[in-house]
DNA sequence: TACAATATTGTAATCATTACAAATAAAGAG
DNA sequence: CTCTTTATTTGTAATGATTACAATATTGTA
């Protein structure tokens, strides 16, 4: 089964009407696990439908966050992010290539006395600094005697 | 030793010239822990210092963020948040009454293999949804026959 | 086909934040 | 205490992501 169907699927599962837009929205949203953006999404996606509005897509975005087919990605870094993984995990944002990573927190399933009694919705847990990629780009840089902002304690 | 004094002493331990509205600013955020946004911070501090301008606020928050001095509050929601406890710890945004919870985090020193060899700056945890005493004041409401959106799973 | 409900679109408004240049205040030299 | 330089504060305008809203197009149903 390709992802257009998949996409489809997913739609009518959560009562969401399977329009061309929401199923190619979705579709791009499960082919490309980068957390996008609402205008990453409409620029990808404008090739395919040349009428898209910017607007559909923030609409069609909020109807899936309703509908929890997507989660905010909670980096606030300009943007909003997407991700239609809904599993509880973190993300790492790269303030060098700005790339956002996943990584796995069920550790965290601790108990947090403070919030006894409280209804937790949504636990959001990132953090930020450079990724690997960028600090071995970067000691190349200072082998050249470019020095590097930034410390690795947090 | 009065708040301003503290202040003051924060101040000129980063190496920040104590001018008048800085000793303002930093010893309102000591004094009110509520992770005040620059609306706040200026409406409060208009009595005392009639001449304050916003940029002000955004510039002088925007200085104590490069020395170190407060943290952004990792709650996306319209405005940013601002915290002089610059210790590790979470935050949960009650939806209802707007307000943010401090919680501990020290469990997390947990290792996250996916992130190997990044370096970590920031740690960001943050949950959303009920506070307690809004849940009670909703229970009332219960009592009459009113409905409460949202669960209790997360 | 005709009608109603739903989805999409374009434009204008909102609003927090930033850019920038002018005005003010403080520091330092003589 | 002046003059000169530097740092701070201020007001206004610009930016940019998001939202509001009304018009248009599409779809489902009879
Ligand atoms: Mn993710
Ligand atoms: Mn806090
Ligand atoms: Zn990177
Ligand atoms: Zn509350």
């Amino acid at each position: 089964m390709n992802v257009l169907d998949s996409a489809v699927k997913l739609l009518q599962e959560n009562e969401i009407r399977p329009s061309l837009t929401r199923i190619h929205i979705l579709a791009y949203l499960l082919t490309n696990p980068v957390h996008p953006t609402v205008e990453q999404i409409y620029q990808a996606l404008l090739p395919q439908i040349p009428t898209l509005s910017k607007t559909t897509v923030y609409n069609t975005l909020d109807l899936f966050l309703a509908k929890k087919l997507v989660k905010p990605v909670g980096v606030e870094y300009k943007e909003k992010h997407y991700d239609a993984n809904t599993q509880n995990h973190g993300h790492f944002f790269c303030r060098v290539c700005e790339k956002i990573f996943d990584f796995d927190t069920h550790y965290i399933e601790t108990e947090t006395p403070e919030l006894k009694g409280f209804q937790i919705e949504a636990k959001n847990v990132y953090y930020s600094g450079v990724c690997l990629d960028c600090r071995h780009k970067n000691k190349h840089k200072e082998d050249k005697n470019e020095k590097f902002e930034g410390n690795q304690d947090c």
